[in-house]
DNA sequence: TCAACGAATGAAAACGTTTTAAATTTCTAC
DNA sequence: GTAGAAATTTAAAACGTTTTCATTCGTTGA
C-alpha cells in the first residue's frame, strides 16, 4: 500500500475531469459515422444495420463511453430520478433506511437514481411534493405513512404526476400503492394472545390520522369479537408516543385494576417500552402477560426470544415500490400496480 | 374535501408539464432584454445595473421561474448533487437516516440535492465510488465507517474528487472529515464505571478494520491503566455481531469465573444485547453490574434510565458533513475541514 | 434506361443555460 | 462638441444529446 499522490491544489475537478471525456462525437469520429447514427446505433434502432450497431457498441465499450445524463435530461425532459419524501417522523428504527435499500435495489440495473427529497424540513410534505412537481426534479415520487384523504395523493392525482405510496388511501380514484396487510397482522396477533389464554388484550394503535390505524383496529376488533374476549384501546398514547412516556403509561396502567395481560405492539420501540413498563410494575413477560410485536428489523427476536413477532419486510416493500413506480412511469395506463404484502408470522413453537 | 379529478390516462407527464414552463427567454421577452442579460441579472452580476437586476428578479418571481437544472448542469459541468454511499452494513438503528437528515438540512438552502448512491449493492464501496467519479454523477461524495487505509479515500485523494467522510484515516495526506471523539467517549465511559466501584471492565469493540476501533481501545486502555483496574476485551464478538449471538456470548461469559461487572457498549443494540444476556444469567443492572452505552437515538435513555449514556449526535454530524463538503467543492484549497465532535455525557445524578 | 423504392446514413435544429467577445449607450474630461 | 473611458447590454457559440427531415445508394420493376 502506498500513499496516494497529492492532487494539484486548487485544480477544478469539473474542468479537469471534462477534457478527454468521450462523447457521441468521439465515437462518431472513430467510426467515421455521423453523431446521429451513433446515437441510434447505441439505442439499437432497427434502421441501423446490424453490423454498424455492433461496431458502434464495441467502440463505445472500448473507449469507456457513458452517456451524459444532463444532456439526455435536457433533451428528453426525463430526469431519470426517483425521489423519496423522507418523513419528518423518522425516529423509527431503520424504517426508511430499509425502504430505501429496497428501492435502490429495484433501481440498480436501470438508468434511475434515488434522491432524497430536499427541503423536507420545516415545510409540509405537500409542499415538498409540490416543489418536486413544479421543478420537475424527478420522474416519480415515493412516500410513506398515508392518510385516508392524503393531501399528497390528492395533489399527485390531480397533476397526473407518477407516484406510488407505502400505504393505502380512501380516494375513489385507484392509484399505485404497496401496503402491508395490517388487518391480518392485528387479527393473527390478537388470536395468538387469545390462544395463549390471555383474558384481556390491548393494542397500541398508530396515530389516528394514518390509514393503517383503521386496518389494525379492524383486525383487532374482528378477533376480539370472534372470541368474545375483553379488550382495551388506550387513547392517551399511540405508536408515535415517545418511548419514555409510553413506558410510564404502561407501568401505571399495570398497577390499576383490570389491567390487560396481552399487548399488540405494531412497532419494535413500543414493544420494548411495554416490556420496560411492565417490568417496572413487577410483571414478568410470558408469565404475567404476553406480547405480539411487529418487527421490521431482526432486533426484537434476537433480544427477546419470548416475544411472539410478526415480521414486516420493508426492504421487500421498497423493492416493490421501486419496481412498480418504474412501471407506472413507463406506462401511465399500467394496471395492477397495487400490492398487499402478507405478514410473516414467526411464533416460536411451544 | 373533494375527490381529485382523474387525469387523462396515458398522458405523458413530461410533455404536458413542459409546455408553458417559463425559461430565461420568457423573462427576456417580458422584460424586453436579451437572454444573456437576464441570466446575468439573476446571478446578480455586478455589471448589470441595479435597476435591471431588481426588475428581472421581480418578473422571475411573478411568473414562477425556476432554472432548469439539466441545462445548468450540461453547461457548467456541475451536477449540484451530493452523493452518499450507503453502507451495506446498515442494520444499525437509524444510523444513516440521522446522518442523511443532517446532510439534507445543510443542503436545504443551497442548489444541491442529496442522492443515495446507486448500485451500492453486491459491489464494493470502492467500485461504487469509482462509478460515481467516472460518470461524474455528483460533485462530491460522503461516506462513513472509514478504515485506516481506506480504499475509497485513497481513490478519491488520487483523483482529486471532492469528498468528506465520517471517520478518520491514517493517510499522511490530510483530507476533510467529521468524526466523533471516540477516545474521550471510551475514556469517560471507563472512568464512570470505575467511579461506580466496578472491579473489572469490558469493552465491546467495533470491527478491527475500522479506524475508530483503535480510538475506543485507546481511550479504554488509558483509563484502565490510570486506575490500574482489571479489564477484558472479548475477541469473539464485536459491534457488528448479531444481537442474538452477542447476547448468548454475554450470558455464558457471565456464568464463567472472573466475569466483568462493567461494560462499555459503543452502540445501542449491543447495550440491549448485553442487558438481555446478563439478565439471562440472572444478573441485575445497576446492582450486579453497570453499563455505559453510546446512544445515537433517544431510545436507550427512554427505555433504560439506569444505563449511563454518552450521546453521539449523528444529525449534527450530517449537517457538518454537508456544510464542509460544500466548502471543499467551492474552494479546493479550503483549510480546516476537519472536525472532531465532542461526546455529550449524560450521566444521571446519583 | 429510368422512375420508384427501401435501406441506411447524415445534416441540422433544438432542449435551456452560461460565457466569450463584441456592441451599444452613457458618462467624463477636455 | 467630441474623444475616450466606463457602464451596460447583446449576439452567438457551446455543452451533449435526441429527433425531424432530408439525402445517398443500391435494387427492383417496367
Amino acid at each position: 500500500m502506498t500513499e496516494p499522490s497529492r492532487p494539484q491544489r486548487g485544480e477544478n475537478f469539473d474542468i479537469a475531469h471534462r477534457r478527454g471525456k468521450p462523447t457521441l462525437r468521439t465515437i462518431a469520429t472513430i467510426a467515421g459515422l455521423a453523431v446521429t447514427t451513433v446515437s441510434r446505433a447505441l439505442s439499437d434502432a432497427p434502421q441501423i444495420s446490424l453490423e454498424t450497431r455492433q461496431r458502434v457498441h464495441r467502440i463505445a465499450r472500448e473507449i469507456g463511453y457513458l452517456p451524459d445524463r444532463a444532456a439526455q435530461r435536457l433533451k428528453t425532459g426525463r430526469t431519470n430520478v426517483i425521489a423519496i419524501l423522507l418523513d419528518s417522523h423518522e425516529e423509527v428504527v431503520g424504517f426508511s433506511t430499509s425502504i430505501m435499500y429496497g428501492i435502490a435495489k429495484a433501481l440498480k440495473e436501470t438508468a434511475y437514481h434515488l434522491v432524497v427529497a430536499p427541503n423536507f424540513l420545516s415545510t409540509t410534505d405537500v409542499e415538498a411534493a409540490e416543489y418536486i412537481i413544479r421543478n420537475h426534479l424527478a420522474d416519480g415520487l415515493i412516500f410513506t405513512r398515508t392518510e385516508p384523504l392524503d393531501a399528497r395523493v390528492r395533489l399527485l392525482l390531480e397533476t397526473g404526476f407518477p407516484f406510488i405510496c407505502h400505504g393505502r388511501t380512501e380516494f375513489s380514484t385507484p392509484h399505485p400503492y404497496v401496503d402491508y396487510d395490517n388487518f391480518t397482522f392485528a387479527y393473527e396477533a390478537t388470536r395468538r394472545l387469545i390462544a395463549k389464554g390471555r383474558r384481556k388484550v390491548a393494542v397500541i394503535l398508530p396515530p389516528k390520522r394514518l390509514t393503517f390505524c383503521q386496518h389494525i383496529l379492524h383486525g383487532f376488533m374482528t378477533a376480539v369479537r370472534e372470541a368474545g374476549i375483553a379488550y382495551e384501546i388506550p387513547e392517551a398514547i399511540d405508536l408515535d408516543t415517545p418511548a419514555g412516556v409510553l413506558r410510564d403509561f404502561i407501568r401505571s396502567r399495570a398497577d390499576a385494576p383490570d389491567a390487560p395481560d396481552g399487548f399488540i405492539c405494531p412497532g419494535e420501540v413500543s414493544a420494548l417500552a411495554v416490556i420496560s413498563g411492565m417490568s417496572d410494575a413487577g410483571r414478568l413477560l410470558a408469565i404475567d402477560y404476553d406480547i405480539v410485536a411487529k418487527e421490521t428489523s431482526r432486533l426484537l427476536s434476537q433480544l427477546q426470544p419470548k416475544v411472539d413477532t410478526i415480521h414486516e419486510d420493508l426492504t421487500a416493500a421498497g423493492e416493490d415500490l421501486g419496481r412498480m413506480l418504474l412501471q407506472r412511469i413507463n406506462n401511465p395506463d399500467a394496471e395492477d400496480l397495487q400490492l398487499l404484502l402478507p405478514p410473516q408470522i414467526n411464533f416460536p413453537v411451544g
